[in-house]
DNA sequence: GCTAGGCAGTAACAATGGTTACATAGTATT
DNA sequence: AATACTATGTAACCATTGTTACTGCCTAGC
C-alpha cells in the first residue's frame, strides 16, 4: 500500500499527509463489476484511486441508467467530498469498470486535512474542478450531439479507459450506458462497420479507425 | 454593504470572516442583462450573491446556448472556486437574470480563508455540492425528459426565480435557453394553453396551473 | 448432436423534434 | 394612417430516435 500510495500521490501530497493517510486509510482491491456506491446510500469514506477505473452512473425514474464519467488513477469521488458536512446521500452509482486498487479514507479526516494541508486543499479543489468539467463535457454531448457522435465518443473513451482497442460489451450494455435502446445501437454500429471504422463480433467490438 | 452582507451571510460566516470580507470585498449592483462572465475569460473574483439572480449558460460549437441553472442569494459561482489554483478559464457564461446585488471577493483570499475559517470551508464545500447537484438535475431533464416536460420545468423555475407568475420572454428567448427552435416552443406552449395551464400573450406568458 | 437462451441483424412503423415557409397580428416609427 | 419590424400561429415536411416484431446465429449445458 505504501509504495503504491507514494507512486500515485507522492508527487502531490506532502510527506506528513502521506503518513496520515497510511495510518487511517485502508487499502482495497476491488474486482471488476463491484458496486462501490449506490444512489441513496450514505457515504462512508472517500476513495483515492491507485489503479483501475470506476464508472459513475446516474439513474432515471424508470431505473434506466446513464453513464456520467469514469474515475481513474489520481481521482477521487467528488460526491463524497461533501459528506462531512451533513448526512448527504449519494446522487450517483459507482461501479468498478476494471479491477481497481484504491485507498479508503474515513470522511472525518477530510475537514481536518483541509485546514491542515495545502496539498490536500489543492487536491480537493482540483477534484471538484475536474468533476465539474467532466460533467459539463458529458452534458454537452447529451445536449448537443446526436446519437452517432455520442456512440463514437463512448467507444473511444471506453477503449482509452480499458487500454484496449476492443470493447468487451454487448450492444445492450452500450445502450444502457447511453440511455437508449439496443436496436438503435445495433443500427449505428452497423453503419460504423460499413464505414470501415470498427469490426463487429459477438460480445466485442474491434476499433479500427474512429 | 455591511448590513446587506450580514443579512445574507451573517448566520453562516463567523464575525472575523465577515470583517475580512468587508475589508477586501467590493459591493456591486448589476443591472438585468449584464454579462458577468463569458466562456474563455479568466476569472477575477468570486461573487457572493446578496439579492437577485444570475443565469448560468453553456454554449455549443455553433454558438447556441443552453441554460444550466440560476444562482441566487447565498450562492457563489463554483466555477470561480478553482481559479486560485492556476489560470483556469471559465467554462460557462453568466448573465444577470434580474437586477442583482453582490460582493466581489478577490480570488487570492479564497485559499487563505479556506485554511483559516471553518465556516468558509463549509460554505465552499456546500457551494460545490449544490452546484454539482443542480448540474445533475439539469442533466437529468435533458437526458431523460421530453421537451414538453423540460418546458414546464423551465416555466416553473423561471417564475420562482423572478417571483412572478408571468414569464416576460418571447418564444424565441425560451427556445435559446432550452436549446431548441422557436417553432417547437410555440407548438408546445399552444398545447399548454389549450390544456388551460397557461395564457399566451405577446412578450409574456401567464402561468395558471402548471 | 440437440436444445435453450442470449446476442445481433433488420424491417416496418410511430413519435418526437427540427426546418422551412408563409400568414397574421400586434407595436413602434414616421 | 402608412410602413416596417417583431412576435406568434400553423402547416407541411424531414430526420432522428424509439418501439415492436421477427429472424438467424452462436454457444453453453445437456
Amino acid at each position: 500500500m505504501i509504495q503504491e500510495l507514494k507512486a500515485s500521490y507522492g508527487h502531490i501530497f506532502e510527506e506528513a499527509l502521506i503518513n496520515e493517510i497510511i495510518q487511517v486509510g485502508t487499502y482495497k482491491e476491488i474486482p471488476e463489476g463491484y458496486k462501490l456506491m449506490d444512489i441513496g446510500e450514505y457515504i462512508k469514506g472517500m476513495p483515492l484511486l491507485i489503479s483501475g477505473a470506476i464508472k459513475v452512473l446516474r439513474e432515471d425514474n424508470d431505473g434506466d441508467e446513464l453513464l456520467l464519467y469514469y474515475l481513474e488513477q489520481g481521482d477521487t469521488c467528488s460526491m463524497t467530498l461533501t459528506c462531512c458536512m451533513g448526512d448527504a446521500k449519494s446522487e450517483i452509482r459507482a461501479i468498478a469498470e476494471t479491477d481497481t486498487k484504491l485507498i479508503m479514507v474515513p470522511v472525518q479526516k477530510m475537514e481536518e486535512w483541509t485546514a491542515k494541508y495545502k496539498s490536500w486543499r489543492n487536491f480537493i479543489f482540483n477534484s471538484y474542478h475536474n468533476r465539474l468539467n467532466e460533467l459539463l463535457t458529458t452534458l454537452d454531448s447529451i445536449a448537443f450531439d446526436k446519437m452517432d457522435m455520442r456512440l463514437i465518443g463512448y467507444l473511444k473513451e471506453k477503449a482509452r479507459i480499458n487500454k484496449e482497442d476492443t470493447i468487451q460489451n454487448t450492444h445492450q450494455e452500450i445502450a444502457y450506458d447511453l440511455h437508449t435502446s439496443r436496436v438503435v445501437i445495433s443500427r449505428l454500429l452497423k453503419k460504423l462497420e460499413q464505414m470501415g471504422k470498427i469490426e463487429l463480433h459477438r460480445n466485442h467490438i474491434k476499433i479500427l479507425d474512429l
